[in-house]
DNA sequence: CCTACCGATCGGTAGG
DNA sequence: CCTACCGATCGGTAGG
């Protein structure tokens, strides 16, 4: 589970600071139907009584737990990141750098691919919705998971098994695309599988060492 | 150009069901301006009065021309995939399997990256916002296109260039992913180059002949 | 957390 | 194409 972050953890009235943890507090449950909302229909689209209803409140009880919608959108966004910053730093530390690399990819796929792993793909899709101060913030979390992408690769290159090595960059950032368009034609009830997936991507991006 | 699709040509007003061709006629205009800000906003977030603006009309202007708002999204998303499809058929009779690939990787990415591409942009990433007859519509379109670039790498697997053979459709969509998320992250204004893409893209996903 | 409510803005229309 | 306008809905607030 994400850790809630400073900015968006606490309601605004100073009578009740500390939600009491758990996955049904208002505050995990908000977060919880938005995120599958704002993947749905976009954040826009979105209307917050209709997250206050998914979340099994009135609309304007949304207001005691968050200052405005931009700010659910967020806590969003830094719960997905978090999860999946997690499942992958994990898989990183798993093992040689080709089946540490497998890992990582399956980690990131079921992360944006399974059911109920709305927060990431709201986070990968919905960044233009938010508030400047905090894209900024939201950009660095990004930048600080894909800096172990980049680790990861730069390992891969350094025993030869990377086939983008000329471009390490591009060839990242293609990976990138390769994986998170998933989330656009991916259908498990059409017999995709995560693993296929992982085994073309190394196919694709991984080579034997010379 | 895209030609003008039977649903969407013709305003409602019987008396003048023409619209003068040319690059500057009211229509033209509102679909430029209205993809312009599609891209940066998305559908939910541009206004009709902010497309008004950027036309260069009055608001109720707009509905002399396109039915409602929904109607300039289809109308953006034809034109986009037309010129794209159009430009990635002729790359396609260019040369042989590989020459004709690789125009057609590079063919692709000018229709989302370059400036006043927008259209094809919006395409791809505002479909949840169509309703559903126009969405059936699009999806179409879609596949149409798709199918060239399944045609193309059939044809690389037959002479034993294509990496991803042993699963054509999950290599293809890796490639369309490779592709598209390249919105998310190029900048030419800090020396990412069609040029170079095309080539990294290259060597993931092709090989020489055995 | 709920009730009751508000000002602003939205997409769209009538009539010319 | 413009002018003038409307009903609906939006995000958010006050007070408890």
């Amino acid at each position: 589970m994400a850790k809630p972050s400073a900015e968006s953890a606490s309601p605004r009235k100073p009578g009740r600071p500390k939600a009491p943890p758990g996955p049904d507090n208002g505050r995990t449950r908000i977060v919880r139907s938005a995120a599958r909302l704002f993947r749905e229909k976009g954040f826009r689209a979105a209307t917050v009584r209709e997250l206050a209803e998914a979340a099994g409140m009135q609309s304007g009880s949304l207001f005691y737990f968050f200052r405005n919608k931009e700010e659910i959108l967020v806590a969003v966004m830094e719960e997905g990141m978090a999860d999946v910053h997690a499942a992958v730093a994990a898989a990183q530390a798993s093992g040689g750098p080709v089946a540490a690399f497998r890992l990582m990819a399956q980690r990131h796929l079921e992360g944006i691919l399974d059911r109920d792993a709305d927060h990431m793909t709201v986070m990968l899709y919905e960044t233009r919705a938010l508030p400047s101060a905090a894209e900024r913030h939201v950009r660095q979390l990004r930048r600080d998971y894909e800096a172990m992408w980049e680790a990861q690769i730069d390992a891969l290159i350094a025993v030869g098994c990377w086939r983008g090595a000329e471009s390490p960059r591009l060839s990242r950032m293609a990976l990138m695309g390769a994986m998170n368009w998933a989330v656009q034609w991916f259908r498990p009830d059409r017999g995709d599988t995560i693993e296929a997936l992982v085994d073309t991507l190394a196919q694709l991006f991984l080579k034997e060492s010379e």
